[in-house]
DNA sequence: GACCAGGCACATC
DNA sequence: GATGTGCATGGT
């Protein structure tokens, strides 16, 4: 697909699902220290149960650098239980806490400013940080404009032939970026808007119907 | 009881 | 570079 008709459709995209749903306020307001958290803690697992562990980790004051770097990592993993693959996630969440510590003087400004890409790069190289976790903390936590990609995103846009099967995180990330302006609030609603779609609509077959996307060209196999 | 959820690291080919 | 596996909970 050339680019030019690839930018042009997920413009109309974005614009069909504004009008359908409105606009969602995803992780709004928070300190940048929770979100981070909940990035590392929603890997693979459902946000009402990284909700109870965030609760956990606010009813122990523990929602803070300082206070998550005091605690043992068996501590800290029976606080984040609830999220699941606790264990993993507790050696994650104070990997981030010492590269923090060790590289960048415990700000999170510092690790986060700069130029992006650069910025991006930093993040991946903390262990447990992948391509989708930097991009939701740089996004959300930062504000700075970078598509978050995951699996509903490559689903609805590999249903709407817009992506080849197989496309990996790089290549979706790149047409998002490429395609619209560089605007963190306008990547966070996209982004947004399409869980709330992917949530309603793609669970099945039939529940197609109704989809604010079935207009356009589709392969509801897919 | 299977399957999924706002992935990642690691091993292997 | 692509594919397979372990991690582990709570909801449907």
């Amino acid at each position: 697909m050339k680019p030019s008709i690839a930018a042009r459709n997920l413009r109309d995209m974005y614009r069909r699902l504004l009008r359908a749903y409105g606009l969602q306020d995803w992780w709004p307001a928070r300190t940048p220290t929770e979100i981070v958290v909940g990035a590392i803690l929603t890997q693979n697992t459902a946000w009402t149960n990284v909700q109870r562990a965030i609760a956990n980790l606010r009813q122990a004051r523990a929602l803070s650098w300082k206070a998550l770097r005091d605690l043992s990592e068996a501590e800290l993993a029976e606080l984040i239980r609830p999220s699941g693959t606790y264990r993993v996630k507790a050696a994650r969440l104070l990997a981030f806490v010492a590269t923090l510590g060790h590289e960048h003087g415990g700000s999170l400004e510092s690790l986060l400013d700069g130029d992006l890409e650069a910025a991006r790069r930093r993040l991946l190289a903390i262990h447990g940080v992948g391509r989708e976790t930097a991009d939701a903390i740089l996004l959300y936590a930062a504000n700075r404009p970078t598509f978050v990609v995951d699996a509903y995103t490559k689903r609805i846009l590999r249903r709407h032939h817009m992506i080849e099967a197989g496309a990996d995180y790089e290549s979706v990330r790149e047409l998002f970026q490429i395609s619209l302006p560089a605007d963190a609030a306008l990547f966070n609603e996209y982004h947004a808007l399409l869980v709330a779609v992917a949530k309603k609509h793609c669970r099945s077959r039939a529940a197609c119907d109704g989809c604010p996307l079935a207009a356009l060209p589709h392969d509801a196999s897919l």
